[in-house]
RNA sequence: CGGGGUGUAGCGUAGCCCGGUUAUCGCGCCUGCUUUGGGAGCAGGAGGUCGCAGGUUCGAAUCCUGCCACCCCGACCA
C-alpha cells in the first residue's frame, strides 16, 4: 500500500506519470470549473521566474508592458476573417449580463433573458483584434512606430479535450504585438523573438529546441509566416514551446490602421505577434522528469537548495540553528536562492523525497553529526549523488554544483532529443520508425498541402517545422516521390 | 459531436453479477506517547445525502427507468 506514494512509472503510463506528477509536486490541480486548472503556490513560483526572466528580456529589447480588456465585442472578432475563423470553434461567449432568482425552484438561478446583450461579447482567445482596434488610434505617423507591446495575461480557449498546463480551456501567457514601419523591421523583429524564446528555453529551462519555420497548415490563423521552437518530450512527442508570427499587413488592414510615412505619403503597418504560455510548465515536466518527480535545472528553480535539519532535541535544534544561519547569511549574500525547512511535523525522510518530487536542485542535510565534522552533507537532484562538504568549501561547491546541474540537465536532454532525430527516405521507414523510436523523423517532403495533409491522417504525424538552418538537398518526397529541395521535421505533436 | 468507461469520506478503492445486521480497506486528517540521517511506530478518534430523481420490493450501494457529472479514445488545438 505504500507503492501508493511512488509515482507511476514513467515509461509504463507516461500520461498518468505526467498527471501524478504535477499534482504530487504541488504544481497544480484540476479546478472545479470545467477545463481549467488551479496553479499552486509552487508552481506560480515557476512561473513568476518565467515571467521576470522573460520580461527583463522584452524590456531589453525595448518593449513595454500594456494591458487590454478580457473581452472581445464580435464584430471586432470577426474584422480580420482568417484569425476569426481559426479560433472560432473554441471561443467562450459572453451573452448575458445579469442572474436572476429562478421563482420555480430554491436557490437557484438563472440567466436574466431580460438582460440579453445586444452585441456578443469574445472571451479572448487571443488579443489581436482588441489591440488593433486600439492601434488604430495610437499610431498616425512613422514617429509612433516601432511600437513595441507585450501584455502578461489569460486567455480562453475552449478545447474538447484538456490536460494540465498542456491544454487548459484557461491560460496564462505573454503576448506581444507590435507594429513596424517596414516589412523588413517586422520580418527582424520576428526572428529577434524567436531568438529571446529559444535561448530563455534552452538557457533557462534546460531544454533544447528547434528552430523553425511553421508549414502553411500548421501556422497561426491571420499570419503570413510562423516561426516557432519545438522541442522533444521524453515519450517522443513534439512540443511546441513558443511561437512567433510575421503578420503582414493582415491586422493593418483588417482595421485600417495607417501611417503618414516621411516622405508624405499613407501606408499601412506591419505587424508581428508572439506568445509563450503555461505550457512551458508541461514541457519543464516531460523534458526533465523522472520517477521520482520533477527536475528543475538551477535557473528556472524557485529555490536552488533546501536546508533541511536533522535533530532529536531542543538543544540539538538550537545548535543546528546557528550554523543554518551562518549557511543562509552566506546564500543572501551571493544570490542563492534557498528554503530552510523546519517543519517540525514531517520527518526528515518526508522532506527528502517532498524536495525529490518538486524537483529541488540541490539538498543541504545538516544535524549534529556534520556539524562535529564541520560541514554539511548535499544531494543533487538530477544524480542523487551525495557528498560531505566542509564549511569552508561550501559556498564555491554549491555554486560550481549548480552549474553543473544547469549544464547536465541541458546536455542530458539535448542527446536525447539528437538521439531522437532520424533521417527517413521512405514511407515504409518512416511508419516503422515512428511507431517504434518516435522522436522527430527527418523526411523529404514535396511542400504540397494535400501530402501534409495525407501523412498526417495515415500517421497522426505532422509537421512540426522547417528547421531555420536546414541544409539544401536534392531529394524526393517521402511520401509521394515527388522532388524536392530539403528536409523537414516530423513527429507526433502535443 | 461519435465510440467506450466510471461515479461509494479529502484522495484511492472493496462490495454490485446473486438485494438482507452497524457499507470494506489503504492513504490523508485529529489526540496521546514513543520517534526523527530516506515517505516513522503503537493506541485511540473524527469523517458518508453510496452522483441526482423516480420506480420495483417487507427491505436497494446492489435490480429497472430517466437525468447529471467526470474520465479515456477519436475529430479540434498553444
Amino acid at each position: 500500500m505504500k507503492n501508493e506514494k511512488k509515482l507511476t512509472k514513467r515509461e509504463e503510463n507516461y500520461s498518468k506519470w505526467y498527471n501524478e506528477l504535477i499534482i504530487k509536486a504541488s504544481l497544480a490541480e484540476n479546478a472545479a470549473v470545467r477545463g481549467c486548472m488551479v496553479i499552486k503556490p509552487y508552481g506560480y513560483a515557476i512561473w513568476e521566474r518565467v515571467q521576470s526572466l522573460l520580461d527583463e528580456k522584452f524590456k531589453d529589447t525595448g518593449h513595454k508592458n500594456a494591458y487590454f480588456p478580457l473581452f472581445v465585442p464580435k464584430s471586432l472578432f470577426e474584422a480580420e476573417e482568417k484569425n476569426a475563423e481559426g479560433f472560432a470553434k473554441e471561443c467562450a461567449v459572453v451573452t448575458h449580463y445579469r442572474l436572476k432568482k429562478d421563482e420555480s425552484t430554491k436557490n437557484k438561478l438563472i440567466v436574466d433573458p431580460e438582460a440579453k446583450l445586444e452585441e456578443e461579447l469574445i472571451v479572448r482567445p487571443t488579443s489581436e483584434a482588441i489591440i488593433w482596434k486600439t492601434y488604430q488610434n495610437w499610431i498616425k505617423s512613422y514617429r509612433d512606430l516601432p511600437l513595441k507591446i507585450n501584455q502578461w495575461a489569460n486567455v480562453v480557449r475552449w478545447e474538447m479535450r484538456t490536460r494540465l498546463f498542456l491544454r487548459t480551456a484557461e491560460f496564462l501567457w505573454q503576448e506581444g504585438h507590435t507594429a513596424h514601419a517596414t516589412k523588413d523591421e517586422a520580418m527582424e523583429e520576428t526572428l529577434l523573438i524567436n531568438s529571446i524564446y529559444a535561448n530563455f528555453v534552452e538557457q533557462v529551462m534546460g531544454i533544447p529546441v528547434i528552430q523553425g519555420i511553421k508549414t502553411e497548415a500548421e501556422q497561426f490563423a491571420g499570419a503570413e509566416k510562423t516561426y516557432c521552437i519545438e522541442a522533444l518530450m521524453q515519450d517522443g512527442k513534439s512540443l511546441q514551446a513558443g511561437t512567433s508570427h510575421f503578420l503582414g499587413q493582415n491586422f493593418s488592414k483588417a482595421f485600417n490602421v495607417k501611417y503618414a510615412t516621411k516622405e508624405g505619403g499613407l501606408d499601412f503597418v506591419w505587424a508581428t505577434s508572439w506568445g509563450v504560455s503555461t505550457r512551458l510548465m508541461g514541457a519543464l515536466v516531460m523534458a526533465h522528469g523522472d520517477d521520482n518527480g520533477l527536475v528543475l535545472p538551477p535557473n528556472i528553480a524557485p529555490f536552488q537548495v533546501v536546508i533541511i535539519p536533522i535533530y532529536k532535541s531542543k538543544e540539538d535544534i538550537e545548535k543546528i540553528e546557528k550554523e543554518v544561519e551562518a549557511i543562509k547569511d552566506i546564500f543572501r549574500e551571493h544570490n542563492i536562492r534557498f528554503e530552510y525547512d523546519d517543519r517540525d511535523s514531517f520527518t526528515p525522510g518526508y522532506k527528502f523525497n517532498e524536495y525529490e518530487l518538486k524537483g529541488v536542485p540541490i539538498r543541504i542535510s545538516i544535524g549534529l553529526r556534520d556539524i562535529e565534522k564541520k560541514g554539511v552533507e548535499i544531494a543533487r537532484r538530477d544524480t542523487f549523488e551525495k557528498m560531505f562538504v566542509p564549511k569552508e568549501t561550501l559556498l564555491e561547491t554549491i555554486k560550481t554544483t549548480l552549474d553543473d546541474i544547469q549544464t547536465k540537465v541541458f546536455e542530458k536532454a539535448l542527446n536525447f532529443r539528437n538521439n531522437n532525430i532520424t533521417q527517413v527516405e521512405n514511407f515504409d521507414d518512416f511508419k516503422e520508425i515512428l511507431n517504434t523510436k518516435g522522436g522527430y523523423i527527418s523526411a523529404h517532403w514535396d511542400g504540397t498541402r494535400e501530402t501534409e495533409e495525407t501523412i498526417k491522417k495515415l500517421t497522426k504525424a505532422t509537421i512540426r517545422c522547417i528547421p531555420m538552418d536546414v541544409q539544401s538537398e536534392q531529394g524526393k518526397c517521402v511520401y509521394s516521390g515527388n522532388k524536392s529541395t530539403q528536409r523537414v521535421l516530423f513527429a507526433k505533436a502535443y
